[in-house]
DNA sequence: GAACTTATTGTTATTTTCACACCAATTACC
DNA sequence: GGTAATTGGTGTGAAAATAACAATAAGTTC
């Protein structure tokens, strides 16, 4: 959120969209914060967001903050909670709608965006101290992303088109952050189970070891799956 | 959402809470709303609701709107949905946060509020068009109910504190609307085998049948069965 | 070709879920 | 006071899902 100047002067009241824009690149879940370039908290993480202009729907508002920032459209976004403290804003009674959205991380370019040069991911479980309530809203979002992760087939959101198994496991180890790992051999059977993924021609290429298969996430298959009652679960 | 007058005239955006209040009768699941005086909508059915106080925070004008209809504190409430399209209200921008809040049908009187007379539960499945988006507001909160009657044990709250296992049970079928009705041979052994519900020493009084044993929620033994991990799920 | 790294696959025991029917206790009515 | 009516309460077996577990295969590097 970057509401200086406006607040106060403007309204008496304002809402503004917070969006925790979530990644993944093979290893740690990351989350994309932007430095604060003005007081209040200026220098201090932050999540992206912005007002909503006074004729913006409040998911169009989110899109726009997310479009401006990593200048990708389409992608998952999903309404989590809306944080309305009284003194949440010093400098007036802002309530903010906090959104999650699902990036390929591989598809983000720091340049895409003007103020993109203060953007940064950072790994999920190393992000200090952020500005505003903004670390209790990444926990609502995170604690969302958990559960929602196990229910829908949201995962597919952060990895790359085509995927390995062994890609997609890690993805869900490094979100669900279980005291255990994922059983390999469990998680394979009960993924191919439902028949939502399509197995590629290609294999990976250029490691260093036997290469796996690559797989793609089938939506057009889900949605047929869902229609007949199925519901997805792992 | 009873805004009428202060909007367009006062703020240049306001924000409201609206309140789902679901209660149980024993036989179906019903909605509180409220028949408005003024216009717009006047003499259409709403849900309660009210623009949130400059120093009040989200939570606090949710409970305050239903404290003034009902009568009643400390009652189950959670935010569920923030609904801000942009012509959602004929007179201003508005836009509101949604809350569910359980109450046990029995304590609620009518004579409890100012407006109360305009109050009267509706069976959930014969609710008409109502004001503004509130039947799309009153669709997510339903949704919501469902999902989380099943994942936490939240439905006693619409239960009176001394309970049957036939009345739960009817409680679950009338908030799932699932096809075909729990089975209650399953649905008793599954309830008492996790060890939160405590005999009643006295028996169910007035029936012309086989009286039922009668049941509490121990609270205290969730909260307990909670920190070793239990996950309650029916 | 030997060492290294990750990919891939199946079985069994345990737990959970699901389907299903009869006797018990009380009231209402004759 | 007996009989009909109503709801309360209970157990078992089959099927499905889950959980625990390790050896071989296919590449790369040196």
């Amino acid at each position: 959120m970057d509401t200086t100047g406006e607040v106060g002067s403007f309204f008496k009241s304002a809402f503004s969209v917070d969006n925790v824009i979530f990644g993944f690149d093979g290893g740690d879940l990351k989350v994309l914060l932007i430095q604060r370039g003005q007081a209040p908290f200026k220098d201090k993480w932050a999540l992206p967001g912005d007002l909503v202009y006074p004729n913006e729907d409040l998911d169009t508002a989110a899109e726009r903050v997310l479009e401006q920032l990593t200048g990708l459209r389409g992608v998952y976004l999903e309404q989590v909670k809306t944080f309305g403290a009284v003194n949440r804003h010093p400098l007036g009674r802002v309530i903010t709608v906090a959104y999650i959205s699902l990036i390929k991380i591989s598809n983000y370019t720091v340049t895409a965006a003007s103020f993109a040069q203060s953007a940064q991911w950072h790994t999920i479980d190393k992000v200090g101290d952020l500005a505003f309530d903004h670390n209790e809203i990444l926990e609502s979002c995170l604690r969302r992303l958990k559960r929602k992760v196990r229910t829908a087939p949201i995962g597919f959101e952060l990895l790359p088109p085509k995927f390995t198994l062994t890609e997609l496991q890690q993805l869900y180890d490094s979100v669900l952050q279980l005291p255990k790992r994922l059983d390999k051999r469990n998680f394979r059977k009960k993924i191919l189970s439902m028949n939502l993924l399509v197995e590629c021609p290609e294999m990976q290429e250029g490691v260093a070891h036997r290469p796996a298969k690559l797989y793609k996430f089938d939506r057009e298959k889900y949605l047929q799956l869902m229609n007949e009652g199925f519901v997805f679960d792992i």
